[in-house]
DNA sequence: GTAAAATCGGATAAAAAGGTCTTTATATCT
DNA sequence: AGATATAAAGACCTTTTTATCCGATTTTAC
């Protein structure tokens, strides 16, 4: 479904987020230990996410990585997922037509136009409050 | 969302699903032509349908690939999504998660149960005689 | 000035995608 | 029956993409 960078990407802002809540900045080591990933791949991955402004980082002694606390509620997944992957997983052919619309339809068009607008939907509805929300009550884990 | 594999692999199945709508045997090289594919990756993806029973394979002259009629509506394209690409796109965790259900969920788990859900009960509905059909009233395309 | 932390450019490794060549099977034509 | 042309099967190789790692640089608090 999504490259494992997006996975990673997701999982990490999360994390970010998940601290943000209580003004907590957090290190590239920390996000790579919470969330199971390898380190450095993990750094081009934040690197891409704050060029997107999805997170804020800030270099030096006590540097790290946050999210201002207002922006919670205002961060979709789905913006994450277009940061890294694009939006290829939105818009593209299921059996990778270069043309495929509703005028020049491959054979699955119609069906799958309703699963990605669903899947669409479902993350462009969730945002980073929320579902950190739920990490913190320990309904949901990033790691495992 | 597939491996090109799997892309590949439906396609061609749809365009030997059509073809012996009418008792036409296609060649490897009339599919790689039809559904616009290299013609010996092609092969390679032709095989494990072949032993996934899913397509019939003759060789010699005038050999070719086909599907018993009969068989037409009663293979759907979950199958062949199964034979290609396993099951992972059904059951595996969005964000990667080894271990990732009701009990121990990721954040999107139970929003993606739905979104997979949805996608297999779509192919798994799905039947190459109704697809077929569509391709030869040239409602839907296999190029472009 | 020093240590901690992100940035940046490139190097390496692994997996997916695609290609080549040889072998095997099978109809058809002597 | 044997030779031949055709077509899939199989083993192996190359290219491309994705994933991962490394080292040098920059930034900043103390």
């Amino acid at each position: 479904m999504f490259s494992k960078s997006c996975e990673y990407g997701i999982k990490a802002t999360l994390f970010i987020a998940q601290k943000s809540q209580w003004g907590e900045r957090v290190s590239l080591k920390e996000i790579a230990a919470a969330i199971d990933s390898p380190i450095a791949f993990t750094a081009k991955i934040l690197q891409v996410l704050a060029k997107a402004s999805i997170v804020n980082s800030t270099k030096g002694l006590h540097g790290g990585y946050e999210i201002e606390k207002e922006c919670l509620p205002k961060i979709s997944l789905k913006q994450i997922v277009q940061a890294i992957d694009g939006n290829r997983i939105f818009d593209g052919c299921a059996l990778g037509l270069k043309i495929c619309n509703a005028k020049e339809p491959c054979p699955m068009h119609s069906q799958f136009v309703i699963i990605r607008n669903k899947l669409s939907e479902t993350l462009a509805s969730s945002n980073l409050l929320n579902v950190a929300m739920n990490l913190n009550l320990g309904l949901t884990v990033l790691k495992r």
